[in-house]
DNA sequence: TAGATATTTCAGAAATTACCGAAAGCAGGA
DNA sequence: TCCTGCTTTCGGTAATTTCTGAAATATCTA
């Protein structure tokens, strides 16, 4: 697939940022050309055009397939697999917050908790110390369960819950004015 | 300072979880360790305790408090700088929200307004392909959008707000059941 | 101002991670 | 069953990131 200049630029792009958002660049990169390029392409083409070995592209197929960011089509006539983006930007937005969740939070609540049983066969820990690690622990389960509650929300209802978070920051904390104006940092 | 087996692990887990939340290793267990030490610490005894050159502690410092995780203080009749972390979990989270939106959604949006201004010079670009691009600039514009909003919220109106979120998830969507129970995977 | 201690900077070493190409593995069709 | 086209695995290499130790800089005390 021959790529225009707008298009090879929103690829290279997404690969940069990829890299910071827990995707590494080529698998972002593979992403955002089947994104782009609005339909199904195989695995050979991706190659091609990304001028990135086929085993490469293998292996991140199987990587966004993982995080559900793309799927697997078939074309009559050709037996190879072709590969296309989820484009529903929620959609999309979701499954990534759901793998990180995955990596990030679950993991460190698993160790956090590993930590509270492990208290009492440690006499060298002080009371406070144990308190924070409780803290911690409970602070990150509140917020992965909120996560749980509204992750299943259809679309409409997340964005009802945006609008209504606009208005509790308006009505109800009337020491701030509203912005009209985004504030530069 | 002596770390007893629980406050190593919890230092440990930091630091590998860390990596995977932007900070790298050495940053995050120090993040970590004045977490759990609960009072000021003098670089050298970071260094002591971690095992790590005293150099890295403090390129380490200079990230942490670009986060502004942590903070200096002073005790009298010592001149050596002393570090606090911040205990406020609230106030954590959101200091690494906001960096992170700093590095991985600001300068993806940039990027994207980039590809926009650029489409009139590219006559190789299809109209579907440019309004995916611009599809994608609206998500994440209001994505963040509403993410400043509720940024500066205090603590309690965001409770209050996250309250509703599940009230949303409970009352409005009566397809789903709310669940007891967390599902596995 | 000298002398001592604390801190930062920086170039190279070490470790980690991503990538390639060859070869093995797997299906569907003869 | 073998053949054919594609996919996956794997060992080695390249690129990137992180860490270190030495030197430079800054700060305090006398």
């Amino acid at each position: 697939m021959e790529l225009s200049p707008v298009m090879e630029s929103f690829v290279l792009h997404w690969g940069e940022m990829g890299s910071r958002w827990g995707l590494n660049r080529t698998v972002a990169q593979i992403y955002a050309l089947l994104y782009i390029a609005g339909r199904p392409l195989p695995a050979d083409e991706i190659a091609d055009t990304l001028k990135v070995a086929r085993s490469n592209v293998s292996t991140s197929i199987r990587e966004l397939q993982a995080w559900e960011l793309i799927e697997r089509t078939h074309e009559i006539g050709d037996r190879r697999d072709h590969f296309v983006a989820e484009t529903d930007l929620w959609t999309m937005a979701a499954r990534i917050a759901e793998e990180r969740k995955r990596r990030e939070i679950d993991p460190t609540l698993a160790a956090l908790a590993r930590c509270l049983s492990d208290v009492r066969m440690d006499d060298g820990i002080g009371k406070d110390a144990v308190a924070r690690i409780r803290a911690m622990h409970g602070f990150l389960e509140s917020a992965s369960g909120w996560y749980e509650e509204i992750r299943d929300l259809p679309q409409s209802k997340l964005e009802t819950l945006m609008k209504m978070g606009a208005k509790v920051a308006r009505l109800e904390a009337p020491g701030k004015k509203p912005k009209k104006k985004k504030g530069k940092r």
